[in-house]
DNA sequence: CGCTATTCTGCATACGTATGCAAATTTGTA
DNA sequence: TACAAATTTGCATACGTATGCAGAATAGCG
């Protein structure tokens, strides 16, 4: 069925027209605040409804300087806590009258021509959540005046705002749990080695277990990939040192070397093996794999994150700001309990090793 | 680190001053196929790098009456199906220099505000992935004269656009499969039962069963999402006369149906009971599940959805288009092989009754 | 070199809205 | 009723770009 070509949209002149008003009339009954009578608010606004008149943003964000657009940038979504993550963010920006314009799935990293395009459209706001190619972007719309905001994700120089966890604590309260259930052997599944994520929670978790008098941890690369998670699963269990406990920098690797650990290697967990994980994300809650893991809040990192771009954007200030959010460990069947310390909370068990 | 307030932005014709022509030669510059010089252009072109200047995409919407901004309407993320689609759909329209504006997380069916924001930036395309509120959203959209595609689903009247997959043959297929593997009884976990998929998926399962001689599909409603989906399995696994071969919508649920059958009833899959799902999506390949299931191809989805757009687009003739893709069982082990039928493609296991 | 055909260029204007300013209207008060 | 104060209104202009048009520059050709 052919519906003809697109029409032409009405305009706030042809609604003062059609009211008998003039056109600033049309446009402050449709800009909250402004000065307009009531009897000639519902006169405008009846026209408009007639005419099926809508204000056109774009002309409006020429003029205000504002396209109340927030630019997202997430690199995969593969990752279930990124749709999450994502889903989240669509509620809270709506919610402040902003909306998202999401750039993903590209894999290399030239972020150039993404950058480009954030210019362009002269977009408000930046929420970078991917973990690669943050560094360089962030410089470059930190410098053109932006408001930035590294999700889940930190820069050496902090000249950019950012959401995280607590990702060292977070580490660190994994190697208490480990100990306190009595393991003795101790490896890691790295993700991305060059992501701030991965190095506070190995470095965490090494510092952790060193306290509590474990030196040697075996770590395998992953990536937060999951064919990377397996290949590191391989190894990892193939080794003559082969680890009682493991702790995989995700959920999402989580998933993969669980998978590897029971149906390739037929490792039952957590009696051959404790697995503990992080994000706290969908498939750990499932049955199958019921992984003990650190979680991270994304509704309150999200609430955050978009607070910092509301702030930056209204004072005009762009003053790096760091919200850093604890997490908990949710314990589940993937690993071995210590004898103490864990609480119920909300129907749900967190180990919680002191009174906090 | 204060770096201060927002920059101005450099204009076109700040370009031109500093280049020593006229705006419109800035213009012309970043206009593909306009008429201009290479010596004016390189001099515009240096000008511009040194100034930082980039094109306004705002004011370039406003004259040219093109916002070069995609709608992808998706109600929610949790089925990882979507964010796959949302990944490649990224992908396909940043390959034709198209923008995705992003409106989720919002389940309820308060349709008109999203409606409102897609009509006040004047978008180029819509694209509708969300399962509900697409009835009236897709009308009101084709009635503005906006480029309009269903994704994954239809609608009675078929005045606009859309990109499925043969799912009432998905379902016979299925039911084929089914009873190739020697079942005598069966089941069917639906989905939303007012979509098109779940209608359709259910109707060539129970028509392909009829065909072959079986008349009852016990059948309980999981509307495609997990905590529902759960419940229905507790039903379905509680009857007397609980079938043997069970049909579950989608994948998202039928990972949970499998969940719920072995942890809570101890039933073991493929043993007592076969379960196939659809989409082939990730959680259906972890060996964990390795759930059979019909696939829906994705990239080939998202490849016909952006032609259809760009089409209409391009034409400014709004016909609506119907591009129905075939799509594959593949099969694992959640459920029993019948003893022919299955060839290999690219090291996967498929199920082909005839030759096709 | 001279003429025409072609390519470039700048001028002016349009896109649809927001907003400062001054005039017009309404409201409040004595 | 009369006047000041407060509110509302319309006019004009600006936002940054694209583009039709006419004139300027260049190329082509004999």
């Amino acid at each position: 069925m052919d519906i003809g070509v697109k029409k032409p949209g009405v305009t706030s002149s042809q609604v003062a027209e059609h009211a008998g008003v003039s056109q600033s009339a049309v446009s402050r009954t449709f800009t909250p605040g402004a000065s307009i009578s009531s009897k000639t608010r519902t006169k405008v606004l009846a026209s408009a409804k007639q005419l099926g008149y809508r204000p056109n943003a774009i002309a409006r964000s020429l003029i205000t300087n504002r396209s109340r657009i927030i630019a997202v940038v997430m690199a995969y979504l593969e990752n279930l806590f990124y749709p999450d993550v994502l889903e989240e963010l669509g509620r809270a920006l709506a919610a402040e009258n902003y909306h998202l314009l999401l750039f993903t799935g590209f894999m290399d990293r030239d972020s150039d021509p993404v950058f480009d395009q954030l210019m362009q459209y002269r977009v408000d706001g930046i929420i970078l959540a991917s973990t690669s190619l943050s560094s360089e972007l962030s410089e470059e719309c930190a410098t053109a005046g932006i408001p930035v905001v590294l999700f889940n994700r930190t820069t050496e120089r902090d000249a950019v705002s950012s959401v995280t966890t607590r990702n060292k604590e977070g580490g660190r309260r994994i190697a208490d749990f480990f100990v306190a259930g009595g393991h003795k052997t101790f490896g890691y599944i790295a993700g991305l080695e060059n992501s701030s994520t991965n190095r506070d929670r190995q470095q965490g978790y090494v510092e952790g277990l060193a306290a509590l008098g474990f030196d040697t941890v075996v770590i395998e690369t992953g990536n937060y990939s999951r064919p990377d998670a397996e290949a590191a699963a391989r190894k990892m269990f193939s080794r003559a040192d082969r680890p009682e406990a493991l702790f995989v920098a995700n959920d999402h690797m989580a998933v993969a070397v669980m998978d590897v650990a029971r149906h390739e290697f037929g490792i039952r967990i957590p009696e051959d093996l404790s697995i503990v994980g992080y994000d706290d994300v969908g498939p750990a809650k499932w049955t199958s794999y019921g992984i003990t893991s650190m979680s991270q809040p994304v509704k309150r990192m999200v609430e955050a994150t978009v607070e910092i771009l509301m702030d930056q954007i209204a004072s005009g200030e762009i003053e790096a700001e760091h919200r850093i959010l604890n997490g908990d460990l949710f314990v589940r069947t993937s690993a071995r309990l210590p004898a103490a310390g864990i609480v119920m909370r909300d129907g749900q068990q967190i180990y919680r090793p002191k009174e906090a």
